[in-house]
RNA sequence: GCGGGUGUAGCUCAAUGGUAGAGCGUCAGCCUUCCAAGCUGAAUGUUGACGGUUCGAGUCCGUUCACCCGCUCCA
């Protein structure tokens, strides 16, 4: 999360003032999301999601994959002026342990950690650098962070006032803190320590699950859970290269779920061990990468806006240079579409990142697999004499975007979430009509009369109609006034009211969720009515 | 991992160490021609879990689990 252009928050802070418990209360009240394994007491960092829940992160999955991948973004051109052309693939959360020492991520999740007792501070013990005076075995050492001048000049100045005097740089020795044993841990100071020995020992902290393939548990069949979709799409490039007729630009985007073990899994859905992803990798010549980053960038953005992250709370945010993962530094850039959560205002949490990863992926497999990975390029190169180009090899740049899927349903019901002391339900649910959970809803006004009768046969046409769309409710308990407050609450945008005029000249009362406005329309005309509002 | 807070019905919350309750919601019935109306009734709890002190623990103590906030972390 940042609290970049958080300075700009001033005038509107609806989204500050509602408040996360009451939030989480209505997703469990409403059957949106529940604690996982909650009858035992719960497990830290792990969600189910409800009946309503399991449709809104179906809508919004199903929205992702049509305008990404069936409609190649929505059928628009890319910078190249042609379709965008994207292909789906489904790869396994296992695979070879191998994949995940190519792409770095066996090294990079394990890095150890070093605690301070004194300080309570927690340091990458990769990071920490020690320095004592040359050739003192018992004296103290003095950690510090590495490349922090501060840091290390804090650490000179308490050597120099423990030794009593002030030492040149020739009389000053510098180590890794993972190169000391433990008898030398004991006599170090921490970097934000007065006292020697507060450093725990630097432990691993496991942040890729793992488990063990075959019926025999041995250590050697150990395998790691997927903590991204994106290298199953990598190590099937050369697949779907050879057996689909695409060509560089296009693109490979997957669903899934992926696990990282998080030291800290917080704020309810948005940091989850077990989470799902929605990712594209789009492979392009290393030329046109800028153009392609710059293009999946706004699309992106523009794509949420229109799923109704529309406003101030969506921002899109790009890195510094400085703060690129490993992958993307020689790239064109990454960015962040973030939204800012009640939990993180004034500041943003990250929804999707956009990354150009350059073809570091590719070349990573390519060594550690010693498979080729380069792309034949038909269409580049010296023309020949014939007229055709000679072609190229090369390995494509690869854009990324990388979007979260239970974050955008956490940020999908915060935004949605209402409070509205007017009316009756207190709060209501906003949803855009494309991914509300509940289509609409059909009340016969009063059960008689031949209402419910005729309200069946609206509830039908719609469910035959939209169904495959999300829920059609149909209820006739209770007052009319109860049935709207509920479907106000799971956010259902239409309700469809059947009642005494609809027997005499088959028109039906239409309720807006948003405005609480009631027109009339006739029953013939409701399927296409729902179908203009929802978009199809 | 550290510090602080919280944990009682589906939800929001009460309950001096002395019989576990209310409101809302849910369900059933009546009533009802457009916004949780009205009436009647019903179901729902090992008070997060385990242990201890006590004649007696929702309440005091210890441990543990989960959630929230602040650090820390987030290839």
């Amino acid at each position: 999360m940042t609290d970049a252009a958080a300075a700009t928050d001033t005038q509107s802070d609806t989204v500050q003032t509602k408040s996360m418990d009451d939030i989480m209360a209505l997703c469990k009240r409403r059957g949106f999301i529940f604690q996982a394994s909650e009858i035992y007491g719960g497990i830290q960092g792990f969600w189910d999601y409800g009946p309503l829940g399991a449709q809104l992160k179906k809508n919004l999955r199903d929205a992702w994959w049509n305008d990404v991948v069936m409609m190649g973004c929505n059928g628009q051109n890319g910078p190249n002026g042609k379709p965008v052309e994207i292909v789906p693939l489904d790869s396994c959360i296992i695979q070879n342990p191998k994949v995940w020492e190519a792409s770095g991520h066996v090294a990079g999740f394990n890095d150890p950690m070093v605690d301070c007792r004194e300080s309570k501070s927690r340091y990458r013990a990769d990071h920490l650098m020690c320095l004592g005076e040359k050739g003192d075995k018992e004296g103290q050492i003095y950690a510090y962070v590495e490349s922090d001048d501060d840091s290390y000049a804090a650490a000179r100045k308490k050597l120099d006032k423990y030794k009593k005097r002030t030492l040149t740089d020739d009389e000053v020795d510098t180590c890794a803190l993972t190169d000391l044993g433990a008898d030398e841990l004991a006599i170090t100071v921490g970097p934000d320590a007065k006292e020697a020995g507060t450093l725990t020992e630097p432990r691993a902290f496991n942040l890729m699950f793992d488990t063990i393939t075959g019926a025999i548990r041995d250590e050697a069949n150990k395998v790691y859970l997927r903590p991204e979709t994106a290298q199953g799409i990598f190590i099937n490039f050369k697949n779907v290269v050879d057996t689909t007729r695409v060509g560089v630009p296009f693109g490979i985007a997957q669903t899934g779920k992926a696990f990282r073990n998080e030291v800290t899994p917080r704020n309810f859905t948005f940091r989850s061990r077990e989470f799902e992803q929605m990712e594209i990798e789009f492979f392009c010549h290393a030329d046109d990468a800028e153009a392609w980053y710059a293009f999946w960038r706004d699309w992106r953005m523009q794509w949420w806006q229109d799923l109704g992250l529309a406003g101030e709370n969506l921002i899109m945010r790009e890195h510094d240079r400085d703060e690129l993962a490993h992958y993307a530094k020689e790239g064109a850039g990454t960015a962040d579409v973030e939204y800012r959560f009640p939990f993180t205002a004034p500041g943003y949490g990250e929804l999707e990142g956009i990354a150009h990863r350059t073809e570091f992926d590719l070349k990573q497999h390519q060594t550690h697999s010693k498979k080729k990975m380069e792309y034949h390029d038909t269409t580049r190169g010296e023309p020949l004499p014939n007229g055709q180009p000679k072609g190229e090899w090369y390995l494509p740049h690869v854009i990324e975007p990388s979007a979260g899927l239970d974050r955008g349903v956490l940020a999908l019901i915060c935004e949605a979430y209402t409070p509205d002391p007017d009316r009756a339900s207190k709060v209501f649910m906003k949803f855009h009509p494309r991914i509300a959970p509940i289509k609409a809803a059909v009340f016969p006004l009063v059960k008689k009369d031949g209402m419910p009768e005729k309200a069946n046969e609206l509830r039908r046409e719609l469910v035959q109609k939209f169904g495959r769309y999300g829920a059609i409710e149909f209820d006739e308990k209770q007052s009319i006034g109860k049935r709207y407050a509920r479907m106000d609450e799971a956010g259902c945008p239409y309700c469809f009211t059947i009642d005494g005029d609809t027997m005499a000249d088959g028109t039906v009362t239409v309720r807006d969720r948003d405005t609480q406005d009631q027109s009339r329309m006739p029953m013939a005309d409701v399927a296409g009515f729902l179908a203009e509002k929802l978009g199809l």
